[in-house]
DNA sequence: GTTGTGTGGTATATTTTAGTTACCTTTAAA
DNA sequence: TTTAAAGGTAACTAAAATATACCACACAAC
């Protein structure tokens, strides 16, 4: 992340170290900061929770929205979906240990938010 | 934040509390979270610094980005513009005080991603 | 004087995501 | 037998992200 810029003899720039491609806090992000993703984390902190009722605690986010994000959170290791019953089929998701390490970060935000009264323009 | 679905005496589910539209997390994410966002906030974070130079710093962002980017931040309150000449026209932006109070999580978020060895998948 | 660089952007088009709506199968209770 | 729960999927539209070109102006070197 400490990237600079130089000025040659020429006055030509340059950049060092450069964030090509994602830096480490835009690969964070891309974890953590996609829409929903951190409200689903953060909804599975004290345990599993069932598919539709996630949906339903998420109230903007369609259904198709959070199985999208859920299965992101799987392949990154983060949620895992357990199947506690078949017939009636009945799916719960919790968090992995990895996914836990997330939380404090995401109780951050939700102070810095609370504190700060952010408001968003839903222009 | 607390959201809590019970069941009635029938078997019909309700939720309550739920988030109703974007909650805390969803509303942080959306100032700090957008793609870029928190990557040029942390670019900021030393010393103002000139358009040009934060797209080059950025590296995968066009000035496209930047430019929404840097234009969402500052009708946020989080980035101050300021011309510091015209002709030659030059431009710098630096955080503002409450641009400052992101900095910690952003930092946290940092750190997690590199402990965490967190790579993304660019299927 | 004209080519090359810098500055801070904007316009246009294309690709990628996000989001909506409707629908499916199965189970079970009123 | 209609109603509602479960856990999704398919088809489609709206909104972002990204790529590529391009402006006007300034200052050098050649």
């Amino acid at each position: 992340m400490e990237s600079s810029i130089k000025t040659d003899s020429k006055g030509r720039k340059k950049v060092y170290d450069a964030c090509m491609e994602p830096c480490a806090i835009e690969k964070g992000m891309r974890l953590i900061g996609g829409k929903w993703k951190g409200s689903i984390i953060y909804h599975l902190k004290d345990e599993p929770v069932r598919f539709n009722d996630l949906a339903r605690m998420l109230g903007g986010a369609s259904k198709k929205m959070v199985d999208q994000r859920l299965k992101e959170l799987e392949d990154e290791g983060m949620v895992l979906r357990k199947v506690i019953s078949d017939r009636p089929v009945a799916v719960t998701y919790e968090l992995t240990e990895f996914g836990r390490t997330a939380l404090h970060i995401l109780d951050e935000l939700r102070v810095w938010s609370e504190t700060h009264g952010v408001q968003i323009n839903t222009k």
